[in-house]
DNA sequence: TCATGGTGTTGATTATTTTAAACACTCTTG
DNA sequence: CAAGAGTGTTTAAAATAATCAACACCATGA
């Protein structure tokens, strides 16, 4: 006699079968590593049971993933890993380009940009300021970054990392276009 | 007779309390909303039961607060320092180059690295795997990117970002050297 | 002083998870 | 075909989680 276990949206058998696949472990081969039988996992996968936190850690501990991690995978389908060039999404301006890696994506710690600043473009004429961080690296070009008061000319292979919440201005003062890459932390976008 | 769960550094029990006592909730307040007994929670805050998935997300259900936020909670971001250009500091091999941006901030909630692998080059026989989150941007050249059992070739323009605990390797299988531009958090290095 | 309503805790019972061992199935090999 | 080693599944017993109802404590106020 079964009895299915649904927790509406929450499927961790699935999951934890999707998980264990990638890497290509068998469930007695986990279930060795993580110190649970292989029973366990089997009821788990199925959902028949839905696993105490501390099992369910046993169990991450011998792939190894973290729960934050577990939960924090999308279970619809696969995230998107891939993003071509022409998937990125452009948040910019008409002089400031800005390519976000992963705007689809609902949950992620960072924002990545590619970001390309025709000569003389700008962040603005006001300073911004946000909370969290954010850093990045010059590929080619040169660019001008104020923060917090101090001024320099970045060239390719530089690279900077700033608290946000200081007062802060990109500007191209060169004559060819100028391309970085850069991450915030919480994402800005 | 008390048994005190043992959960490394897995404290279900002070995790949930502190979270409850953010939202200003009784025990009793919210286990009403999480339709579960109070009695419960007071056994879950004391680490006297280690409660079943299905319980901790009915718990947080109440509050409410999802699973991955719940494990993801920790910290909150401290302010940093303005990050000079030239201390990149080099932590490659001799086939791929990784300059670390801020290698000298405490406490950064990224690493941001730009990376150059010569033709041939690969992050190792080993899929890695490790916490958080990573993503980038390729700038010139072409990688080989597998995260997941997933397999892509990037070039550039091209950008990736994936849950780290995903097996992944990066390998360029080009004949020129591939440069990018990545970033994870937590920082890895 | 003694209610009243709030808090978190506890013991005994019920319900669920977890184990241990066996089962069924698919391969490969002799 | 039979034996062996691999896979995932199942059942009954043991271990643990969750409930229900009571308990103890601390306020406030009649």
């Amino acid at each position: 006699m079964f009895k299915i276990i649904n927790t509406m949206s929450l499927n961790v058998g699935a999951h934890l079968k999707a998980v264990r696949q990638m890497y290509s472990l068998s469930q007695r081969e986990l279930a060795k590593r993580a110190g649970v039988t292989n029973g366990l996992i089997s009821l788990i996968e199925q959902n028949r049971v839905s696993p105490s936190v501390s099992s369910l850690k046993k169990v991450l501990d011998g792939i190894p993933m973290g729960l934050a991690d577990f939960f924090t995978l999308d279970l619809a389908g696969k995230p998107q890993v891939f993003f071509p060039r022409d998937e990125l999404a452009d948040i910019g301006s008409a002089q400031v380009e800005l390519r976000l890696v992963g705007g689809r994506l609902a949950k992620r710690n960072m924002s990545i940009l590619h970001e390309r600043y025709a000569p003389g473009a700008d962040t603005g004429e006001e300073m911004l300021t946000h909370a969290g961080e954010e850093g990045g690296v010059v590929v080619r070009g040169a660019i001008e970054l104020s923060v917090g008061g101090d001024t320099r000319v970045l060239g390719p292979g530089d690279a900077f990392y700033f608290v946000s919440s200081l007062p802060h201005r990109f500007r191209n003062i060169g004559r060819e276009e100028c391309e970085l890459v850069s991450a915030s932390s919480p994402p800005t976008f």
